[in-house]
DNA sequence: ATAAAAAAAGGACATATGTCCGAAAAGGAG
DNA sequence: CTCCTTTTCGGACATATGTCCTTTTTTTAT
């Protein structure tokens, strides 16, 4: 993780998230600039939160762990993400775990600033009002589909939402990642296998090399009941 | 449902509900009582909301249905609870069902005024978001347990939820809602018998006439693991 | 290139849960 | 009380998913 302060690029950053639209008088804040590598965790969970989180650049993937040390996937995040509202709200230590999954860069605003200013600033309460209300509808489909829908389904879902993230790669994903995205969804490596193995031979995936290959779409939407990790 | 508009009646329900340390100006805006039987729908799933809601007073019950006609218990829900609030940010239709499961009586207030005051008092948008972050945060539990926990756990959660519910009673639940409790916790009533008859095997519960009596409260603590539907 | 080490795949079996349907129990009319 | 109707219960089997462990493939060091 790198620290940027440099005032250039922080109103710049500030100017391209629509700072103004979120926040009444962002000018007097000092907002710092966080950049992530892939791979690199931004918040751990059970840790103390430090500040509030936007999104810029980059996208980033939030999980929640389970004793086992298995996670579960809940959702990918886009630039306009807020994280750690929740925590400074209910003055709770990090509830999920968020990881940057391409280049990322965020802007940071203390705890103290937050209390002192944004939780009184109505623009700000209106959009966090927004952002939260949004969270918890997705939220509450997941957790009726994650009660209903087959191991089967939940997958097709995840092929659904990376096939975004790669689309600029022609719709890669490669196998070694099986135990990482069983985990994600809720199931075993085992299990997840035996469901690839399945779409491999309805043709609805071919593998190359260490490299799975989408060919069918429309059958995933199918199965996917519309449920997306976004 | 009842409406009650008697202003005497409504200011006391008012300061019951704390209400001057939720909303700046109360007094400039109207707000009825509405009152629901036990069984009464307060909210139907994918019909336009018409305002906010505070409850008061009773227990009331959410509820998200899918397709099949089955539904899900989503959490019970007490004095001052806040119904409508993600569809009136989101501006979308009803996502889940509220009903009274016992007498209950709701502050309620006009989609207009919502618009032109609430959502731009910063005491109401303060107190919204921790309310919405709480919504959140259990529904994040939930999700994850619910991909988790096996029906046995659930029902172990729902005993232990409706313990509080009717304990002045003597913690007795009638067998004949088995069905109903079934599609509560997302199974089916065949899955659940077998449940409960695995239950009285253990002892954990018995069975008079046509009702089901808690024996041993900790064994069911311990197989929910802490997850509590409200 | 070859052997040892590491990772991935999959066979065999166990368990959880769902579906279908007939048996048993409860209720009700005469 | 008896027969019929309605509801509840539970048997039998099917499917989904998990666990354990062996086999196969891939990687790495030499």
């Amino acid at each position: 993780m790198k620290i940027i302060q440099t005032p250039t690029i922080i109103s710049q950053y500030l100017s391209q998230f629509n700072i103004q639209e979120k926040i009444t008088s962002p000018q007097n804040l000092s907002f710092q600039l966080r950049y992530y590598n892939p791979g690199e965790t931004i918040l751990k969970e059970g840790n103390e939160l430090d500040g509030i989180y936007f999104q810029v650049t980059g996208r980033t993937k939030v999980t929640s762990s389970i004793e086992t040390g298995k996670s579960l996937l809940l959702r990918f995040c886009h630039p306009h993400a807020i994280f750690g509202d929740i925590e400074l709200l209910q003055k709770i230590e990090i509830q999920s775990q968020v990881e940057a999954v391409e280049e990322t860069s965020l802007l940071f605003l203390d705890k103290l600033s937050v209390e002192l200013y944004l939780m009184k600033d109505p623009l700000f309460l209106g959009e966090l009002s927004k952002h939260l209300s949004y969270k918890l509808q997705t939220c509450t489909t997941a957790s009726r589909v994650n009660l209903l829908a087959t191991v089967e389904a939940r997958f097709a879902s995840y092929l659904l939402t990376t096939r975004d993230i790669h689309n600029h790669f022609g719709k890669e994903i490669t196998t070694n990642q099986t135990e990482e995205i069983a985990s994600l969804i809720g199931t075993t490596h085992r299990h997840l296998n035996r469901i690839i193995l399945s779409f491999l031979k309805k043709k609805i995936i071919k593998k190359e090399k260490k490299i799975l290959i989408v060919l069918d779409w429309g059958f995933l939407e199918e199965l996917s009941n519309g449920v997306r990790y976004e």
